[in-house]
DNA sequence: CTAATATAGACAACGACGTTGTCTATATAG
DNA sequence: CTATATAGACAACGTCGTTGTCTATATTAG
């Protein structure tokens, strides 16, 4: 673990950090009532608020914003209306738009995985320090592209 | 891209920035001469070298150490020895392992994969500083588990 | 030495999840 | 009005993982 990985340990350290990260609030959010979330879903649900119109998200929408296809977003769509995480709606204006908003399930997982990434910053605020924290959050903005949803979904990503 | 993601933001700057990293490694090992490299393969090769005995890795030890089933190991075992990065050999004390090892190809992957993640570590210490940059990685070694090699193949990890 | 158990590896069936392609319905631009 | 673009449904398929089964070889217990 020691001489052999120098260039590699910084890319490492930060994909590890995510996965911690990640893995807690996921431990996390099962014990909160959340027990079938994933890691990927969280980011659908943002994609879901920020893509859609004023009628809600359609699975082409969905699909943009997280760089697949409208097949796939709309796949993802299926199994979170059937969670209870998404329902469908539609849009007077277009009658072609299927959409697709969250109901306040999604919500409650998304307020609580707000409160728990905070528990968890915390923690690491203890271990390292506020200001190192801080610090590497304003770093990383600088080396790290502004557009956050093209994620082109990892499979551990959405795994159980 | 402002508010609506206080607690979100730590995890995804660790995430995106390890994504930078390697796309631009990538990018990189496709002009040098390793175009079919993907990112999962940089850890099947630490893989390779330190889950082997002295006559090599089995797929069964490629499997333990990454996360995976000794069935999806070989078949990884395969594509990177149809590539040219790995060569079969034999144990000579046990008949039932079918031993794998690294080529000078991959030898070769691994040299110019560290050198260019010095290179991208360069360019990070130039906008962030040097010392901010050491203590990005020192502060996630605190928070962080030692062992880095139980990856849970991301698909995206292994995507072209 | 032999018998029971564990492990390596091959083979097959299957499942999850993504893709592309095709088709119809609805909007929108010329 | 007509041509083009887009939404969505449906189907076929590819990749890559899984589990289960089988044989060969090692190792351990009696």
């Amino acid at each position: 673990m020691s001489s052999d990985l120098r260039g590699f340990e910084l890319p490492l350290r930060l994909l590890l950090g995510f996965r911690v990260l990640i893995d807690e609030l996921h431990e996390e959010l099962a014990r909160q009532g959340h027990p079938q979330m994933r890691p990927m879903h969280g980011f659908v649900f943002q994609a879901v608020m920020r893509a859609g119109g004023r009628y809600g998200a359609t699975a082409a929408d969905l699909g943009r914003a997280l760089g697949v296809s409208k097949q796939a977003a709309g796949k993802t769509i299926d199994m979170l209306e059937g969670l209870g995480y998404l329902r469908p709606g539609h849009d007077p204006g277009d009658a072609r738009r299927k959409t697709y908003t969250l109901t306040p399930h999604a919500y409650d997982a998304l307020e609580r995985s707000e409160r728990i990434f905070e528990e968890l910053r915390g923690q690491w605020a203890q271990a390292i320090g506020e200001d190192r924290l801080r610090a590497i959050v304003e770093d990383l903005r600088k080396v790290t592209p502004p557009d956050m949803f093209r994620l082109d979904t990892p499979q551990w990503f959405n795994a159980p």
